[in-house]
DNA sequence: CTGCGGTCCTGAAGGC
DNA sequence: TGCCTTCAGGACCGCA
């Protein structure tokens, strides 16, 4: 599912290709995941894309920002060449070989280009805003964690002002801005901290190792471009999978070897997400 | 403040 | 083979 590191490789990959292309036209094909009037950035330049938390801005030159968030199978397909459908070399999870497919919900025209935006499960969406509410949207989510802002001093802040598990304090945007149910398992694992522990509870020296766990995880999801596990749709721009899945540490391994010690991974329910931990090595 | 359950949605998987 | 139920999950909402 995108997190920050599936998102910012969106973020990046459009932005090569999108900055200073003419928004030529768009054509909404389900109109429930539209909110705001297309035909306020028709015609207008692409001068900036930025990410906030999972949230992708894409900013015009007439004030005016194309909001994208893609919830749990939402993509972001660019394609090349005018008119018809496109045939890609490979399939696209749940969409297929060509575009537009079942799933694609809107498409945005460009110069030389078109963005399909597909949702298998029609969560995410797409909002037209002034592109002045960047910061009241901003406002709403909590620190950066790749950011210099996200010290452990930062973590201990957040952690010793409740007793949730760290698990939800880490996937909740108001506090950490970006990591969702695969970042947040790995991290726990690689913190050797046990998902269910009460925030506050936790030592200096473990917030400290699990400020350090999230900042290598996700750094390590961006170095292989996402995460494309099975059952999953996320792709890059291009259509490409991520590479992060074949490094997953916890997530997603139930039943299998600890990376670290051998013991059986296990798969507990919290806050009605699946968790994945290692029980001899997280405590 | 916190937890809990429901909501949106589709496809995969399991039961019989 | 096929119908039916259950499950997965990001963010949000109402309620206790």
């Amino acid at each position: 599912m995108p997190e920050l590191p599936e998102v910012e490789t969106i973020r990046r990959d459009l932005e090569k290709k999108l900055l200073g292309q003419t928004l030529s036209g768009v054509d909404i094909r389900l109109s429930k995941i539209f909110q705001g009037k297309s035909a306020d950035v028709v015609g207008a330049k692409v001068i900036g894309i930025w990410r906030r938390a999972k949230l992708l801005g894409v900013d015009f030159d007439n004030g005016r920002t194309l909001l994208f968030h893609l919830k749990l199978t939402g993509q972001l397909v660019l394609a090349f060449g005018a008119g018809g459908e496109i045939t890609f070399s490979r399939p696209i999870p749940f969409a297929g070989m060509e575009l537009p497919a079942k799933t694609t919900h809107a498409v945005f025209h460009f110069d030389g280009s078109r963005l399909f935006f597909n949702d298998l499960r029609q969560f995410g969406w797409i909002r037209v805003v002034d592109s002045s509410q960047k910061e009241a949207i901003s406002e709403q989510m909590g620190v950066e964690p790749l950011s210099g802002e996200f010290t452990a001093g930062a973590l201990e802040e957040i952690v010793s002002k409740t007793k949730r598990p760290i698990k939800l304090v880490l996937v909740d945007q108001e506090k950490i801005a970006g990591i969702g149910n695969i970042y947040a398992n790995d991290a726990l694992f690689e913190a050797g901290i046990h998902p269910q522990r009460p925030a506050k509870g936790l030592s200096a020296e473990e917030v400290k190792r699990l400020r350090d766990a999230v900042v290598l995880v996700l750094n390590e999801g961006l170095k292989y471009g996402g995460s494309s596990a099975a059952d999953e749709s996320y792709v890059r721009p291009t259509g490409e999978p991520g590479g992060y899945q074949k490094h997953f540490r916890v997530y997603q391994r139930v039943g299998q070897l600890c990376p670290r010690c051998g013991a059986v991974i296990k798969r507990v329910n919290i806050g009605g997400r699946g968790t994945f931990f290692c029980p001899r090595c997280q405590k």
